[in-house]
RNA sequence: GGCUACGUAGCUCAGCUGGUUAGAGCACAGCAUUCAUAAUGCUGGGGUCGCUGGUUCAAGUCCAGCCGUAGCUACCA
């Protein structure tokens, strides 16, 4: 059973140290750490390394709301961060900061690499500058009126109400959320990492097998279209590292976050006396691995290996993305109180169930992971409690009672425990290929077996035969020792119940000695390992999670401009809180408006668009790109009226800004026809 | 619109490179049992494998189109 020792370093997404943790983390936490788990249990040696993600504007933004210093903030963070972890049964081997000297020291050294590499380019660009915080703003730090729809309140880069994107100062009367001032346009110095000079790198790496293949799909289509240049810096004030000999000129957030996993384990390799260089330099005779949501591979599928390539530093032998966690089959929701933070969970359940039911549901795969609240509360308790569990719980009676706690000398039928140790391989290749599902479907093959063994033998009956009594003794001890392997293959999943069964087992539970059964051996006094799941726990934790109402929703989201979306938190809305009806209230948001056509135009380089200009009366005229060139000429509808949108938000398009939209019915290429107006109605008309 | 995935019993999911009457767990019904944290065992009902075509001696499994879902993306608005 033993083969060569394997070195083995892991790490998990870095949790951004702007708010708690979320069963989404929680999530990638438990699927790293059984990952994890089940390498120590195997004998190889197994790092497992993250760190809290401690830049950027929002963390500089947020710190200064609670008048606190960021170091301030993203220390409390992270400590709390750390305490959820544990508390989940993660362990790692060291939770850093990305704000730490060993990251610093690893940014600079690789930056300062990629320039001599040739890989950095210098460029001035234009970005919305609020006056008055002195402050370049991201796109969602911007907000104003629609151009396309004049939906008031829209922010950053898109509009909420019609879907328009844009560049932020293309709004109108567009003002900074931060001050109220009104942003202008400055320029400033950017630098750029020159990723597309990595093409030919990339392509090679994303296709040799480091990725799962939707994965490496989803990457070679982007590669198709072209990478771009990625812009790694920003301007003071910022909170990060600021860049070697420039003035005010700071590290995107981005750059040094996976720089994180560096620093992280350099500042354990050094504690631990353990060999850098074969990690992070050579690659020689170790592994990496990473393992993160879907909504970063691009980061850590292109970026990083990039990055490391240029920089002379080793490239990750596996990137392995999961999908995002969804609750009752819906995006969490704080108004239906499934936006569940990991210390809210705590407060009310146990971690190692949640554990066991993402282990039920793991696979290599990208799919999204359901929490179902009711399946939960039914396969925990019917698999942990009711098979597994049952069998030590219905043996350990007898063996105290009529054998002073100690096992038999002989089993009653060796071949269970046989075929039972004989399924080692293929849950080990089940959890090593990231199978967790399949490896508890196995284990709960093999607990389903003991019981039956146990139905079949009837201790219950064979105790009131005084020439059974041995035997009784024999198919208990059978039985615990069958719930002994099952605790050894457990042992990743639910690491506090394979404490709590050794310590009742009194031995220790190894991988290695799986065969090594129990025999004329003394048992400690059997106490319940795990208490089954009280739905109304289940309930409570819900309902007093509830918060506010539809608005909550969207406040997803708001955290995603600086840093991707967190595993389990989306910018779309959840699908449960569309109907099929809507109410009058509903519609009065849409604001159509008579418009009449005063110029239609073909647009250079688009088959299917016509730039129309549009006259609105008092609101002036709108330019809206209309996807109608099949069906129409633009002699044709110079001088009609058409329905126009007005509070659609505006949408940035190649060709330009696209304000609002003009109704037409039909499928679609020539099928496509106008809305018009009886005579009288004048452009700039409320339609009601 | 394009792309990447996904769509199998009420629920959660298995079904590898196509091959006997499509599986598991939970839930449900009946029976047995009472050692066990109302746990366990046996039996059973329940699926036209999203839809429609196609390839093949043979398709849940391959191909095409369509529908639905998720995400990405765009000359959708």
């Amino acid at each position: 059973m033993s083969t060569e020792k394997r070195q083995i370093l892991v790490t998990s997404a870095l949790p951004y140290a702007n708010g708690p943790l979320h069963l989404g983390h929680i999530l990638e936490q438990t699927q790293t750490d059984i990952w994890v788990r089940f390498q120590r249990l195997r004998g190889h040696d197994c790092y497992y390394i993250c760190a809290d993600d401690a830049h950027g504007t929002a963390i500089m933004l947020s710190a200064e709301k609670q008048g606190i210093s960021a170091q301030e903030q993203i220390d409390q963070v992270r400590r709390e961060h750390m305490r959820d972890s544990t508390d989940f049964g993660i362990h790692f081997d060291n939770f850093s900061s990305t704000h730490s000297d060993s990251t610093r020291r690893w940014t600079e050294r690789i930056y300062e690499k990629l320039r001599e590499n040739g890989h950095i380019a210098e460029r001035e660009i234009t970005q919305a500058y609020d006056q008055e915080k002195g402050l370049f703003l991201a796109d969602r730090f911007i907000k104003g009126t629609c151009r396309r729809c004049n939906a008031p309140e829209q922010y950053g880069d898109n509009c909420e109400v019609c879907g328009a994107t844009y560049s932020p100062l293309e709004l109108k009367d567009p003002v900074s959320v931060l001050s109220g001032s009104t942003p202008v346009e400055k320029s400033s110095k950017h630098f750029f990492f020159r990723l597309p000079m990595f093409e030919d790198m990339l392509r090679d790496w994303v296709g040799s097998g480091h990725l799962q293949d939707a994965v490496a799909n989803k990457l070679g289509e982007w590669i198709n279209e072209g990478l771009q240049e990625w812009d790694i810096s920003r301007d003071a004030p910022y909170f990060g590292f600021t860049i070697p000999g420039e003035e005010d000129k700071y590290f995107y957030v981005w750059m040094d976050a996976p720089i994180g996993y560096i620093g992280s384990f350099e500042e354990f390799s050094e504690r631990a006396g353990i060999d850098f260089d074969s990690f992070w330099k050579t690659g020689d005779g170790t592994e990496l691995y990473h393992f993160i949501g879907k909504d970063i591979i691009n980061f850590h599928g292109l970026f990083w290996p990039a990055i490391l390539h240029s920089a002379d530093l080793r490239t990750p032998n596996g990137v392995f993305a999961h999908g995002f966690l969804t609750v009752d089959g819906t995006k969490m929701s704080k108004s239906r109180g499934t936006f569940i933070n990991a210390r809210h969970y705590l407060d009310h359940l146990d971690a190692e169930y949640l554990r066991y039911y993402f282990a039920g549901k793991l696979s290599d795969g990208v799919d999204d992971i359901d929490l179902n609240l009711e399946d939960f509360v039914q396969r925990v308790n019917s698999d942990v409690v009711g098979k597994v569990v049952n069998i030590a719980s219905r043996c350990a009676g007898f063996l105290r009672k009529g054998f002073g706690n100690r096992t038999a000398e002989k089993l009653a039928q060796p071949e269970l425990l046989a075929a039972m140790v004989s399924a080692a391989p293929e849950i080990a290749a089940a959890f090593e290929a990231r199978e967790f599902a399949r490896a508890i479907r196995l284990i709960m093959g093999l607990a389903d077996q003991a019981n039956v063994f146990i139905d079949q033998e009837k201790p219950w009956v064979l105790i009131k035969d005084p020439e059974q009594h041995d035997r009784v003794q024999r198919v208990c001890s059978t039985g615990l020792n069958a719930f002994r392997i099952l605790m050894i293959y457990l042992t990743p999943v639910l690491p506090q119940m394979s404490e709590r069964s050794a310590a009742y087992l009194n031995t220790t539970l190894s991988w290695a000695e799986l065969d090594k059964h129990l025999l004329n051996h003394e048992l400690n006094t059997f106490a319940p390992l795990i208490q089954r799941i009280d739905p109304k726990d289940v309930k409570r934790m819900v309902e007093s999670n509830v918060v506010g109402s539809e608005k909550d929703i969207a406040d997803q989201s708001q955290n995603n401009g600086q840093k991707k979306a967190q595993p389990g938190s989306s910018t779309s809305r959840s699908k449960a809180e569309d109907s099929s009806t809507i109410g009058i209230e509903d519609f009065k948001r849409v604001e159509l408006r008579v418009a009449r056509i005063s110029q239609a135009e073909t647009v250079e380089g688009a088959d299917r668009l016509l730039k129309l200009t549009l006259d609105v009366g008092d609101l002036g005229t709108k330019t809206v790109f209309s996807g109608i060139r099949s069906a129409y000429e633009t002699d044709a509808l110079e001088g009609r009226l058409a329905i126009w949108v007005a509070n659609l938000a505006p949408r940035k398009m190649r060709f330009g800004i696209s304000e609002g939209m003009v109704l037409a019915a039909g499928e679609g290429d020539s099928d496509v026809f106008l809305l018009s107006v009886d005579s009288g109605a004048a452009p700039g008309m409320l339609v009601t």
